[in-house]
DNA sequence: CGGGTTTGACCAGCGC
DNA sequence: GCGCTGGTCAAACCCG
């Protein structure tokens, strides 16, 4: 007898997000972390403007992290409702300017019109910070293959950790088409034990020092249509995206 | 009125 | 075994 009346975990959750959470709560397998420059915007936002993806994303939680300055927010895909994909939200400790956007757990859904919702986005989005009145719709990975996408960096964005094939129906749709309106760097979690200890703190450095990835990130937001000349046009004034494997 | 955010409390994994 | 910390829930509140 706990005394306790088992609070929430066990009464209604859904048997899917309850066999998730029951297996990793820590051990979080599926994990792509996303650096976010947000430059200047930084010190006007409020609380860390979560850049904004093509998902809608409700807020349910906030916690200090022990050794960080900033809090941590916690995301949850509100696109749909079965949808167990979520992500964490923080600063790096080390640079207020650079948000780390953890994303755990696939999207179990088609992402809203991503067309529309790119263009719509650029106005109505809540939480896209006022980041430098960027207002391309920088066309999104997802409008190409994915799997070119993937391919082109020779790992896929969402670490194949096993428990994506878990899910088995689960759809593939990448936790992370964030708008390129800032400087994004993507890490995966995967081989965390080499280089994740690294690049988390010499975050500022790597930003400096690695132009190269940049140029293999392009490849992969950006199509090379006209748009895309518009697109870099406007682009050059911040992006340097990385990818870290 | 519905959806989203905020905030405090609770639970469980992990390290010592 | 204990304490710490991270992650989640749920009620209350706010905004459109």
């Amino acid at each position: 007898m706990d005394g306790s009346p088992s609070r929430k975990m066990d009464s209604n959750v859904s048997e899917h997000t309850q066999e998730i959470q029951a297996s990793k709560r820590r051990k979080v397998v599926e994990k792509t972390v996303v650096r976010v420059r947000i430059g200047k915007n930084a010190g006007k936002l409020k609380n860390e403007g979560p850049p904004s993806d093509f998902w809608s994303w409700r807020k349910y939680g906030q916690k200090p992290i022990k050794g960080s300055p900033h809090p941590r927010g916690y995301y949850r895909c509100s696109t749909s409702k079965g949808c167990s994909a979520k992500k964490q939200v923080e600063r790096c400790r080390t640079d207020a300017s650079v948000l780390i956007i953890t994303y755990t757990s696939n999207h179990n859904h088609p992402g809203p019109d991503l067309h529309e919702s790119s263009l719509n986005q650029q106005s109505k989005d809540p939480e896209t910070p006022p980041t430098d009145h960027v207002d391309h719709p920088t066309t999104p990975r997802q409008e190409k293959p994915e799997e070119e996408t993937e391919e082109e960096h020779g790992h896929p964005i969402v670490p194949s950790a096993g428990e994506n094939a878990s899910e088995g129906n689960s759809f593939h749709y990448l936790q992370s088409p964030i708008r390129i309106s800032q400087d994004i760097m993507i890490s995966q979690e995967d081989t965390f034990a080499e280089n994740a200890g690294k690049s988390h703190d010499t975050l500022g450095i790597v930003l400096d020092e690695e132009p190269v990835s940049c140029s293999r990130l392009m490849t992969f937001s950006a199509p090379k249509s006209e748009e895309n000349n518009d697109f870099f046009d406007e682009l050059e004034e911040l992006p340097h995206i990385f990818v870290f494997h």
